[in-house]
DNA sequence: AAACGTACCGTCCGTTTCGGACTATTGTCA
DNA sequence: TGACAATAGTCCGAAACGGACGGTACGTTT
């Protein structure tokens, strides 16, 4: 991920990575600030990636992929083998063991609709753009199915 | 999750508890086999449970909800609230930083097709018990309306 | 020009989880 | 009886988590 802001993105501080991440991937893979700090720093010991200080002020680290981190990422995108997916929601495990649906489902609910909200106005900004890139598109259009999937599980589950 | 799986199915061990997640709640929330084991000496620890343990042979440790146990677990089932879900998976992640959408939908498609029709199964066996308990019933149904989902996606995407 | 609020930006650290290697016991069928 | 599968548990290094905390830059307001 670190390497495909990188390349998408050129040379970025860790803060830059961060911004990337909540407003795309993010959404459906969330990770702690610090270790936007840490991975990259990571890359560096294995040449991957590139890295230059400032010495004053902020101090900001702006990190650069290499010719070697731009190689890793093509072989990363290139496997289309991937670990299974899965749908990490706490809610449906307090399901599972009989917590009542109906309290479950309304915050749910609510919560689904907005995301897709969300989704659907990045979606209409992206598609508009000259040079809309196919993948954010296309992950967007994943979570908006998802999305719309989970609001009429739930809705229903509230009608019974 | 464990003490949910000790309310439910009664005093288990770590290897039981491994068994019952990987056929339910393992298919959404996975996690190393290691836990099973140190959760429940943390619960124990903490008085939610209770353990005794054979001295000879496989010395098997047998934990059992306590009466604090289960007031903690309906204090959490009664909590509607719960953190974000998300979807992860790192095929759409690929898919986001620009990797080729039909080799990552072919394999998609085969692992989707096949847990659905896992999950279908299930929800037949459940479905007929006369005990069906609710939670596991709503859950699978949940995992089944996904997996449709994810399919219809991947195999828009293989169309394009 | 001082005060304030708010982005911006980074480090650090204890706790938990991950992921799998490794070992041993018991049951089963050839 | 020997082999193999299923059962059962321990251990440990590496990674991720989750925030607390501290500092800088900059535009408004007073």
């Amino acid at each position: 991920m670190v390497l495909g802001f990188l390349r998408a993105a050129g040379p970025s501080t860790p803060y830059d990575l961060k911004q990337m991440h909540a407003v795309s991937v993010g959404h459906f893979w969330s990770l702690p600030h610090s270790q936007l700090y840490a991975e990259p720093e990571r890359l560096a010991k294995a040449g991957l990636v590139g890295e230059e200080r400032e010495e004053a002020g902020r101090r900001r680290r702006r990190f650069t992929i290499t010719a070697a981190g731009e190689a890793a990422l093509d072989a990363w995108l290139a496997d289309a083998d991937a670990p299974s997916p899965e749908l990490r929601d706490v809610a449906l495990i307090k399901l599972f063991f009989g917590a009542d649906p109906h309290a479950i489902a309304e915050r749910r609910l609510a919560y689904h609709e907005q995301l897709l909200q969300t989704y659907e106005g990045l979606h209409a900004d992206l598609s508009q753009a000259k040079d809309a890139p196919r993948g954010p598109i296309s992950t967007l259009e994943a979570g908006i199915r998802h999305e719309r999937g989970m609001l009429a599980y739930w809705r229903e589950l509230l009608q019974r």
